[in-house]
DNA sequence: TAGATTTTCATTGTAGACAATATGTCTTCT
DNA sequence: AGAAGACATATTGTCTACAATGAAAATCTA
């Protein structure tokens, strides 16, 4: 049995992250180590050298002798995300054009296929994954180990919020899907031809596009109120 | 013994920090988990956790099966450096102008207070440490959670390219750090007065004293050669 | 002697048992 | 009855011992 433990070390991994993207593991909520381990079929140390690398990642906070909670989202967390998302997203998009491979650009038109059928399919969940890995495959073609990780930190996030909003049948939503899916076809044309200058134009106009969809549901303010907030806290 | 763990711990990964950023361990070299345990006062589990998180902010490389690396400098490595830092320094200095609360204030005029004590005592590796957390304590006025993780990830490099250089007898080399010196407190002074335009260019301008100094050393070429090469690398 | 295969060994990865800390509850006292 | 303190319990943190992987050395074959 203990054959599988890696397989089950980087299985767990993937399906934590993958948990707390699509909000199965929402923010604020504590976690049980036991409990995961057991799940997974790893015992505890493996199971929390997981944890203190998706605590590394953002994905997970760490509050010692008093457990592990999934990245709480604050209305700050979206006042923050507002202020560095367009300035990285552009950088990445200038930085993918110039730099993408071959194999990326494959990868980055797999991924996209992917995305329409998740539209397609009304399938939520596996939309804002796989809109998360297009992101995550430019952030790869941008090469630049110092922009990587604010991108990852910001990914994060924006896939959270995206998971708060979707609503299959909304057909105002819809048409903002089907937007959005043309821009990442744009992306991919942009990549292939180099054009480093329209690519980071483009990251600008997508980020607008999702902006407006979050700013149209924040207004009622509910959404963000505190969830999640670190236990003893003295602010 | 046991009850020491947790100090122990703590004072294993800011020890580890402290000897990668002034490179002491240098950029490439692998350790030896037994060994750090032993030296460290503590078993090898805890100490995968810290080298988890180290590896999760940049630091340190994992590869499976095949140890830890600190994490490598190549001529990539600058390159990406150089594409990215000033974007990240002058929105870091104008968020910090904006946000900054009177406790941080405090606490970047002590550090700054550090900072000079080790240009007069000479001593190269407090500088190098002294000026990050500076630089860190800025990052923590930004108070942006996105932000951060790149400042992060480029203070460790610039740290590391800063020790490369240090030569307390070069007089030139002397004037730029006593420029950087008072630039520093031009930054306490903007961040009091909440002036966020002159503070984001006062970061450029910083940048920029550092750039030069970087380039006039990187000419030769030598400096960058591939450090520390992954191991069984494709590439 | 050169190459390939097997064996050895150092090092990483994991499991299960133990220790320490924090929270919640129950008692006790005012 | 309410608050303070001590105890009990659940959960986190750590240690020792064992398993598995990978690199290097030694052996064998052509």
């Amino acid at each position: 049995m203990s054959g599988d433990a890696k397989r089950n070390k980087t299985n767990c991994l993937e399906d934590l992250k993958r948990r707390i993207l699509t909000e199965a593991l929402e923010p604020g909520v504590y976690l049980d180590e036991m409990e995961l381990a057991e799940e997974y079929g790893i015992s505890r140390p493996p199971l929390r050298e997981v944890l203190r690398q998706l605590a590394g990642e953002g994905y997970l906070v760490l509050h010692e002798n008093r457990g592990t909670q999934v990245a709480p989202m604050t209305h700050k967390t979206l006042r923050n995300f507002f202020i560095v998302a367009p300035m990285v997203y552009a950088a990445v998009g200038r930085l993918a054009a110039q730099n993408a491979t071959r194999a990326q650009i494959m990868r980055l038109k797999d991924v996209q296929l992917l995305f329409r059928a998740a539209i397609r399919g009304g399938d939520g969940e596996q939309r804002a994954l796989m809109n998360e890995r297009f992101h995550s495959v430019m952030g790869e073609m941008a090469d630049n180990e110092f922009l990587m990780p604010s991108l990852r930190r910001l990914l994060i996030d924006h896939t959270r919020i995206g998971m708060i909003f979707y609503s299959p049948r909304n057909t105002e939503m819809a048409d903002q899907r089907a937007t959005a899916a043309d821009q990442h076809d744009e992306f991919i044309a942009l990549i292939e031809a180099g054009d480093a200058d329209a690519c980071a134009d483009l990251a600008v106009s997508h980020w607008e596009l999702s902006r407006q969809q979050i700013e149209r549901f924040v207004t009622p303010g509910s959404i963000f109120a505190p969830l999640g907030r670190v236990p003893n806290s003295i602010a």
